[in-house]
DNA sequence: ACGACTTTGTGAGGTGTATCACAGCGCAGC
DNA sequence: GCTGCGCTGTGATACACCTCACAAAGTCGT
């Protein structure tokens, strides 16, 4: 990379630390509507503690989580910057601190920082690539490769590693989150974590799920890569 | 919209402008890869004349395409901000003019007007709108319905109206696209297609379409909005 | 105008998932 | 403790869509 538009602007001196400065602190309990579909507001806030998913649901009650995020990450951004309603719902999934701007502060910051807007378009171009790969991912992927893909993720994101090289998923998705987060109802999903239960590629452990063969799961997945 | 982010910004004063001032013009033959998956370079084009298909090929050679873009659209500006590799394949659909600019350029470009940069946000916030809506459509919405509302979606862009209230699609999209385009096979595009004729919701016209009941397709696409 | 290639039309049969229906389980609250 | 209530497990059945196979019609190059 000989030339970047981003070197001396990473996200740490960018915009993600004018949110940290100038945002008002909240709270959310777990199960609360943060943003919800339509909403003609349009701030934004940047998460400090817990996890919120983002979901749409359809006319006749059905779900699909797009994607749930945590500390470090911000949500309802898209709002907050070009002022259209809410496209998707957002719901506290634990308690949530977050800290908060509005749409006329981040104009403001943008003005006085013309340089973080690098640092936002670099954001959302990870975004957009995230969307797009699910998107095909879900059109050309069958249901058992996509749970394998997501279990992957999720580990990655959310878990811990454990010694062995195995992988610890603690915080709490049900399988019907499960099945919203890549399409499938929940009594398929599972059959499927129950067929791989019996194969040992995964075990339960509680309330959590432990991942005991990573190459099996890469294998299902990467199938229809 | 008291406070805008945009309004003296519109993307005819900002980044568009620049990109036709200062742009190289090229052309692609229909058929021709402008971009290709996993490629390093890190131009982008602004499209002036033509269409291009944008799309993803699994191992096992299955393809969706994610969108077929025209004049005034730009192709290539993820891998142009953020300088990742590719992460789609750019086909020519017909013969394509464009005016093409390299990360280097751009990187100038938006020093030297840092108010474009608001432009660029605002563009890639609207393809993040339309990427997110494509899959929960895809999730939510079965064959049918995503069917109906990508007709309804092609009329809109590529179509001409007709006086009496139908939509003319001249452009030529087969069966085979039709269905990459909303991850169905070439025989249930066909089959759909000939129940709606029959039903005289659209017609064959040459090599084009014609959406007679705008309607009906509306209902068709809404049932699982 | 010729063959080669792409696109369209259509049937028979298979399959991945949804749907429905219920039973067991675990945990929170009273 | 018992009582809900949400989560999990599992079978029977249904159906949307795919796969394969082949024929007909259109399109293009020379």
């Amino acid at each position: 990379m000989p030339l970047s538009l981003t070197t001396d602007l990473t996200e740490d001196t960018g915009f993600r630390t004018l949110l940290e400065r100038h945002g008002r602190a909240v709270e959310f309990a777990s199960g609360q509507t943060i943003y919800g579909t339509g909403d003609e507001d349009s701030t934004m806030m940047l998460i400090t503690k817990g996890r919120v998913e983002i979901s749409r649901t359809s006319s006749d009650g059905r779900r699909s989580i797009l994607t749930h995020l945590g500390a470090g990450d911000m949500v309802g951004e898209l709002a907050a910057f070009d002022g259209m309603p809410r496209s998707a719902d957002v719901v506290a999934a634990t308690r949530v601190h977050g800290l908060v701007l509005t749409r006329a502060q981040i104009a403001g910051l943008l003005k006085d920082n013309p340089e973080a807007a690098l640092g936002v378009i670099e954001t959302l171009c990870r975004r957009l690539r995230e969307t797009s790969a699910m998107y095909t991912a879900h059109v050309l992927a069958d249901g058992q490769a996509r749970l394998a893909r997501l279990l992957l993720h999720l580990a990655e994101k959310w878990g811990e590693p454990l010694p062995d090289g195995r992988r610890q998923l603690s915080e709490r998705f049900s399988q019907s989150d499960l099945g919203d987060l890549v399409g499938l109802t929940r009594e398929s999903v599972n059959r499927q974590i129950r067929e791989w239960e019996q194969a040992g590629i995964v075990m339960r452990q509680g309330r959590g799920l432990v991942i005991c063969d990573l190459a099996a799961l890469l294998g299902v997945a990467g199938s229809a890569e």
